[in-house]
DNA sequence: GTTAAAAAATGATATTTGTCATATAAATGT
DNA sequence: ACATTTATATGACAAATATCATTTTTTAAC
């Protein structure tokens, strides 16, 4: 089993906070979990007595629309943990969390994170930061969603997955997404995604290979969105 | 200077745990205010070191989006405590908050709170819960926006202000809002929001008067808002 | 490798929503 | 009480977006 206290995806998290003696006995009790492409970690509605802190890969936090459409609310990866909301309140998870890569997480149960709020003021004070900022970027992406346009959200979506997740070595942005979990991501039918992303291609403010994008004039993209 | 131990909407926020030693020592520190409908309390950007508990009135917290436009993010009440995120991030707020009727608020100083957040873990979680509960509405707002209709958001808007704020003896919505308002709630135009409410009043599904607001067939609404 | 299935792309069209112009009503200040 | 501003309402039209149909491309299965 591998041990807590050498994971350098802790520092990233607010686990960061624990003390060698409570990682230690997070050790002992934490399940480590390979999770493939496409897998769900859970669903919407399930009872998750703990959180994953993911050590590798990202998946898609999505919540079902009154229409039965997915709605991506959020991508998480390395470092961050999943499920702390919920724990929090003592309800089920409101999001279903699937992955867009192949994973690594580690689940460790209820019962030992409550006790760090208890007796780790700096664990506690970590965990309010991260969902404060979860609040404020909910806040800021429900105003985008109602006032800008769909192009001006496409730009933005990409835009933030070239800054949030990078590129690989032939410039495509990293974090591959089907066109229709594009569209969920910015809130649009798949059609009208696609053709704003043909519309962005001949342009020449991206370029589409397969699944593969490129973002060739970041700044045109930047004004689109508004984000400047 | 009123006492905070015998206030009564204490009981409804996160500050019901404090104890008697502690209540006193907000007493000391506080601040009341009497703001008037319309004013701000405070402005998307500023630093505001502390936080506001209401004792009476309604306020709305509004971002600005890119478009010049305010978008009314919550509407926030008797008992509630505004200001929380911002001083558990150590950051400017990121919304403004603006009365909507004549209001009674507590300001409590940054400091005195924070010694809370390590003294009475209590505390610590009841405010935990709180932005959990918000960040939960967050990620089921934006799921909304992102994929109702501006008709379907408007029936959910009018029942939310009924279930939430009840109504007067006339039967009227107790939160009066502009028709502005109302569709920055929902994220649409103002004339989009004036015509379908011109519309359900056609329908007999609400009745207008002046700025007055009657809903009289409640379940019908249900349907239209797909809440059901 | 061939076939079946899924994803992406595109056109045609309908629907929704926004914008601009203007009229009417209500609120406010003097 | 009147004028002035502001809010509400409505029509006409434009723009954005969704939907449906169809084709092409890619992926996966055998």
């Amino acid at each position: 089993m591998s041990k807590c206290e050498q994971c350098i995806v802790r520092e990233f998290s607010s686990l960061k906070a624990l003390t060698k003696d409570e990682l230690l006995k997070i050790s002992d009790c934490k399940t480590t979990h390979v999770i493939k492409k496409g897998d769900v970690i859970f669903e919407e509605g399930e009872n998750v007595n703990g959180i994953y802190c993911i050590k590798d890969g990202i998946c898609k936090l999505t919540k079902l629309s009154a229409n039965g459409k997915d709605h991506i609310v959020k991508l998480v990866s390395k470092g961050e943990l999943l499920g702390q909301r919920s724990m929090i309140s003592e309800e089920p998870v409101n999001l279903s969390a699937v992955a867009l890569e192949d994973m690594h997480v580690c689940f460790i149960p209820k019962t030992e994170v409550m006790g760090f709020f208890d007796k780790n003021n700096q664990f506690s004070m970590n965990v309010m930061k991260s969902i404060c900022g979860d609040l404020k970027d909910a806040d800021d992406h429900m105003v985008n969603i109602a006032q800008k346009t769909v192009k001006e959200r496409l730009a933005e979506v990409l835009l933030y997955l070239h800054d949030t997740f990078g590129k690989n070595e032939d410039n495509s942005l990293k974090v591959q997404l089907s066109r229709d979990e594009l569209a969920s991501m910015i809130g649009t039918a798949t059609e009208s995604c696609i053709r704003l992303l043909s519309d962005f291609n001949k342009l020449e403010l991206i370029e589409l290979t397969g699944k593969k994008i490129v973002l060739k004039d970041i700044n045109k993209l930047k004004k689109i969105s508004r984000t400047v």
